[in-house]
DNA sequence: ATTTGAATACGAAAACATTCGTAGATACTA
DNA sequence: TAGTATCTACGAATGTTTTCGTATTCAAAT
C-alpha cells in the first residue's frame, strides 16, 4: 500500500488535523492551479484503495487516515535506506545531520535519543 | 531534475559499479519480469534528460551517472524531511535509529560525526 | 558468405496518476 | 417556493512512467 505523491500530500492533512472534510483539506493544501473536485476525487480514491475511512452521515462527508502515521513513516524511511542508500542508515542519519538545516536544538534532541538508546 | 523510481534504480547501480553497460545494469537490477529492451529504453530516456551519458565508441555503449550521486540523495532526503516529516530532521534521524536496524557500529559513528559538529 | 547472437533505436501500447467538467442531490436564503 | 451555494459521484481527458515488440546494425563463428 503505497500512497503516491498526492496521497501522501492528503495524509498529511488528516494526520495534522484529525478527520476532515474534503474542503478542509483542500483549503490546507491551499495548492495554486488544482480544483476543488481533483482533491475529492483523489479521497474518494484513497477510500476505494483503504487508505482512509469515511463518515457519511451527513452532507458533508469526513473523512480520516486508516493508514497509521508511523507505520507509512517507517516504511517509507526503510525504503529511502535501501534504495537511496544502500541499506546504510548511518549514511542517511549523517546526510541529514550534515545539512545544514539543522538546528542545536534538534542535534541536542538526538543526542539524547541516543543516550536512550545506550540503557538497553 | 528529478529521476523517477525506475531511474533511480539505475542510477544506483551506475554510482556503484561506475561507467556499465546497459546489460550489465539489466543484470544486476536482475529483476524478474522487466525485459531487457525496457531497461534500454530507460537508460536511453536518460540519456535525453542528461542523466547519464555515454560512450558510444564501441558497438556496446557505456553510460555513465551524470547527476552526482550526493547531490540527488541530498535533495531527495530534503523532500523527504519535507513531506514526511514537516521540516523535523530530528524526528527522521530519531525514526531512523529507533529502527532496529541500526547496529552498534553505525551507531557509534553517528557518535563520532555529532562530536565532529561540536567543533565548530 | 551466411548464419547466429547481441546490441541499438524507436514507436506505440499499457499501466498508473492527476485533473476537471458536468450532473444530480441537498441544504440554506431571500 | 424559487434561487443559490455547496456538496458528492463519476466518466473521461491528460499527463507521466513503464513496458515491450520489431526493425536494423554489427560482429563473431561456422
Amino acid at each position: 500500500m503505497k500512497p503516491t505523491e498526492s496521497e501522501m500530500e492528503i495524509l498529511q492533512v488528516l494526520w495534522d488535523k484529525g478527520q476532515s472534510s474534503v474542503r478542509e483539506v483542500f483549503e490546507t493544501l491551499d495548492k495554486k492551479d488544482v480544483g476543488y473536485t481533483t482533491i475529492l476525487k483523489l479521497m474518494q480514491i484513497m477510500l476505494d484503495k483503504g487508505m482512509v475511512i469515511r463518515d457519511t452521515s451527513s452532507k458533508t462527508h469526513l473523512y480520516q487516515a486508516k493508514l497509521v502515521k508511523e507505520e507509512i513513516q517507517e516504511k517509507m524511511l526503510d525504503k529511502m535506506i535501501d534504495s537511496v542508500y544502500n541499506g546504510s542508515t548511518s549514511r542517511l542519519v549523517m546526510q541529514a545531520l550534515g545539512n545544514e538545516r539543522t538546528s542545536q536544538e534538534e542535534l541536542d534532541e538526538i543526542k539524547a535519543f541516543l543516550k536512550t538508546l545506550e540503557l538497553n
